[in-house]
RNA sequence: GUGGGCGUAGUGUAGCGGUUAACACGUCAGGUUGUGGCCCUGAAGAUCGAGGGUUCGACUCCCUCCGUCCACCCCA
């Protein structure tokens, strides 16, 4: 005997159950209308790519390269990657097809599964999907607000409120290394009293210390140099128009609100300027609900020519933990229009016929369980969730007629001839 | 990688050192002459997460492991 094994599916990866597939659907119809309202076209690219391109893209050093990536060789040696983000990516895909031939910017969105290793908590896969935006290849803030703007239109569709976006600019490259110097010295004079987490970023990555959770830490990092104040001039008018663009969104979107927050910063390496995060005002776990950011020198690092893009990628699945804990909007599955109730060989047979008819003229239809009872097959019935029942027994089958029971509605059963297009008027809505 | 909570039928729960391991929902079959929802009856379904102890006896107490959830970290 073979031992049996009952399999699970493995860790932080979950199974996305029909029940939840009306509300899945809704949330990614709505981000794709929203994209398209704004003229982004869709892109996919496959689920992986070779790893060097989020090493270099994502950056060696950061945490997603360093401990989190699904890396594996194929059969031919490549080290190829599970994707961990979207971005890099679709910058390949721009750089590959040549779409600097395009007009620029050129707007792209895709929907698609991301793979990072971690420990799953709420809000937290190890595959998980994001609804992502990129505008490549325009330098102008113009840009980076209506990345903003797509964010807030696909959450005000979905009917969430209480989202605030967070947003800062970290600056060119240039101007980021004398500022992570600064912000160096500044937690060096304390370093003692920072925990050891801390203390590790310290060198390799002092801009992690700015929005640290450790007490310690947040104490120093009150008074710690702030990234706007080391923007050179092109940086710091990009920012100001920034502003200036985005308060000019609270007439078409009263609700919005953004604060800007200085400890911000993202942990991938490709980010420059502006970085933002949207989250949902609730106490706790800090889950944030999209992250984005200006990557001008993203093109550039993968070997094509400088081009600059702007873009966010936003998490499904926290966004519906959020709708349902908002209890946003509410989602009702389609209704089947009927159920074929058949007793009797002949009536089954006749049944059969009947439903592939019936669905040519564009009827969802399904046959009831063969050969249990008329009782077991209406019950079968109501629960299929179906408008209508249509029964055929021997009686009917002498008499050439088809009985039609609402099975939601009021009314009565009535008789119909048996044939196709009959029962199809008397079960059509219009009709 | 670090810390905490929890693991009993498909799901959600109850239970106690000795029980036929309970209840609800769900599933299946019935409730006289072929007709769903409500209701009623019955059935199937759990090696009580795994292994090891303590004990005459453990689902119940102890240990280990595994799983899971939550938090840290990081991010979406």
């Amino acid at each position: 005997m073979p031992e049996q094994q009952n399999y699970r599916a493995p860790r932080g990866v979950t199974d996305i159950l029909p029940d939840n597939q009306t509300l899945w659907n809704t949330v990614k119809t709505t981000a794709i209308n929203t994209a398209r309202q704004f003229g982004y076209q869709q892109i996919d690219t496959p689920v992986f790519e070779h790893t060097g391109l989020f090493r270099r893209g994502v950056g060696n050093e950061t945490d997603i390269v360093q401990k989190e990536m699904y890396s594996f060789e194929d059969l031919g040696g490549d080290s190829l990657t599970l994707r961990p983000e979207g971005t890099a990516p679709v910058c390949r895909s721009y750089i590959e097809h040549g779409m600097h031939n395009l007009p620029q910017p050129v707007r792209l969105f895709y929907i698609a599964p991301m793979f990072r290793y971690d420990r799953p908590q709420a809000g937290r896969y190890r595959q998980h999907h994001q609804f992502g935006c990129e505008a490549i290849g325009d330098p102008s803030p113009v840009i980076d607000t209506e990345i903003i703007e797509i964010g807030l239109r696909y959450i005000t569709a979905l009917g969430l409120s209480d989202v605030t976006v967070r947003i800062n600019s970290i600056g060119d490259p240039e101007t980021r290394t004398s500022y992570a110097d600064d912000l160096r010295k500044h937690y060096a004079k304390f370093a003692h009293e920072l925990p050891k987490v801390d203390r590790d970023r310290l060198e390799r990555a002092p801009l992690r210390l700015l929005d640290s959770k450790e007490p310690a830490t947040q104490k120093l990092s009150a008074d710690a140099p702030k990234s706007l104040n080391y923007l050179s001039d092109g940086a710091k008018q990009h920012w100001e128009t920034l502003l200036t663009l985005l308060d000019g969104l609270k007439s078409a979107y009263p609700s919005f609100k953004y604060r800007i927050d200085h400890t911000l910063v993202r942990g991938l390496d490709y980010y420059n300027r502006t970085v933002f995060e949207f989250e949902p005002s609730i106490e706790g776990s800090q889950t944030s609900l999209f992250g984005g950011g200006r990557y001008d020198p993203l093109i550039g690092i993968l070997g094509g020519n400088e081009t600059p893009g702007v873009g966010f990628g936003s998490g499904i699945e926290r966004i519906i933990l959020e709708i349902q804990r908002q209890e946003s909007i509410e989602v009702t599955d389609p209704s089947l229009n009927a159920v074929m109730v058949h007793v009797g060989d002949n009536a089954t047979n006749r049944a059969a016929v009947l439903a592939a008819e019936l669905r040519n003229n564009s009827i969802s239809v399904l046959m009831a369980p063969a050969g249990k009872s008329m009782r077991a097959q209406m019950r079968y019935a109501n629960r299929a969730n179906a408008n209508y029942a249509i029964i055929i027994g021997n009686r009917e089958i002498e008499q050439g007629v088809a009985a039609i029971k609402p099975l939601k509605l009021d009314g009565d059963q009535n008789l119909v001839t048996l044939n196709a297009q009959t029962i199809a008027n008397a079960i059509l809505p219009s009709a």
